[in-house]
DNA sequence: CGATAATAGTTGATTTTGTAACTAACAAGG
DNA sequence: CCTTGTTAGTTACAAAATCAACTATTATCG
C-alpha cells in the first residue's frame, strides 16, 4: 500500500525522458534523413565512429545503448554507401574494426555542425547552469560515466 | 567551416536523451510487459485514464504526444481486454470517450505503484533539487507547459 | 588434445511502427 | 440543402524493430 498520492504519470521519469527524447529527435531526423538518407541508426553509427575513430560494432552498441542487430544493419548499409570501411581484427577474426571513409567523414562533419547549431537551439531556452546540470544527470541516467 | 570546436558530440542532448530514455524505460518495461502483455503505448494510454479519468484519444495524443494511429490500436486492445470502455460522444459522433473498467482501474493502480517505486529509485541518485529540475527541463523540452 | 561453452556478428520469421489513404461525421458558405 | 473543407478515428501496406536461431571463431578446462 502506498499512502501519498501525489505522484503522476507526467513526472514519471522514463515518461518525460522518451517524450522529451522523441520531440528532440524528431526534429532534427530531417537532416539526415534528407541529405544522406540515413535512418536514425545508421546517424548514430556514423556519430560515434567520427567521435571515438574506429570502434568495433559491440563497442558502439555498449556506448549508445543499440542492440547489435539493429547495429549489424546499419553498418551494412553505411558500408554499402561507402561511408566506414570493415577491418577483421587479425587476433580474433570474429570482431571487425569499423572506420569512416573519407565520404564518411565529410558526412559525418556536415552532420555535426547542424547537430551543434540544434543543440544550441534546444539548450538556449535554459540557463548555462541548468544546461550542464541537465547533461550531467542525463549520463548518470544511462550509467555511463564519461 | 565551423570556428569553435568546444562542442562535444557526446554532449549532443537527442544523444543524451535517447540513451537515458532507453536505459531508464527497458527495465521498467518488464513489468506491464510480464504482469499484463501490455505494450508500452498501452501501458501509457491506461495511465492517462487512470489519472484524467475520461478522456477522447486525441486528448491522450496530444498529452503524450503519440500519434492517433499508436493510440487508435492500443485503445482497440485495451478494450479487447476490457480494461477500458468506448462511450461514443452524442453531440459529436466522431469522437469516443474512453474510461476505464473497473479491471483497467485495477491495473492501473497496480502498476502506477510499481511505477513510482521504480521512478524512486530513479530519482535517488539526485538530489531534491536536481530531481526538480531535471522534469522541468524535460517537460520543457517536450514543449508542454505543466 | 578434444569437448563444451562463450562471444562477435548475421540472418530470418514475426511483431510493431509509420505513411498515406480512407470512412464517417460535422461545419460553413453560397 | 449542397458543395467544399475539416476533424476523429481506422485501416492497408510498406518500413523497421525485435527475438530467436544461426555461423564462425575463440576460450576454458577436463
Amino acid at each position: 500500500m502506498t499512502e501519498k498520492d501525489d505522484f503522476s504519470p507526467q513526472d514519471f521519469l522514463p515518461f518525460l525522458l522518451n517524450r522529451a527524447a522523441e520531440e528532440c529527435s524528431l526534429e532534427f531526423q530531417g537532416e539526415y534523413k534528407n541529405r544522406y538518407g540515413m535512418l536514425r541508426t545508421e546517424w548514430r553509427v556514423l556519430f560515434h565512429l567520427g567521435i571515438h575513430g574506429s570502434l568495433t560494432a559491440k563497442e558502439i552498441g555498449a556506448r549508445a545503448k543499440i542492440h547489435k542487430t539493429k547495429i549489424s544493419r546499419a553498418v551494412a548499409k553505411l558500408a554499402e554507401r561507402r561511408f566506414v570501411t570493415r577491418d577483421r581484427d587479425e587476433n580474433d577474426r570474429r570482431t571487425e574494426h569499423l572506420a569512416l571513409t573519407p565520404a564518411g567523414e565529410m558526412a559525418y562533419r556536415d552532420l555535426r555542425s547542424v547537430a551543434r547549431g540544434y543543440d544550441d537551439k534546444l539548450t538556449s531556452q535554459f540557463s548555462t547552469d541548468e544546461t550542464v546540470l541537465l547533461r550531467r544527470l542525463l549520463k548518470k541516467l544511462s550509467g555511463i560515466e564519461t
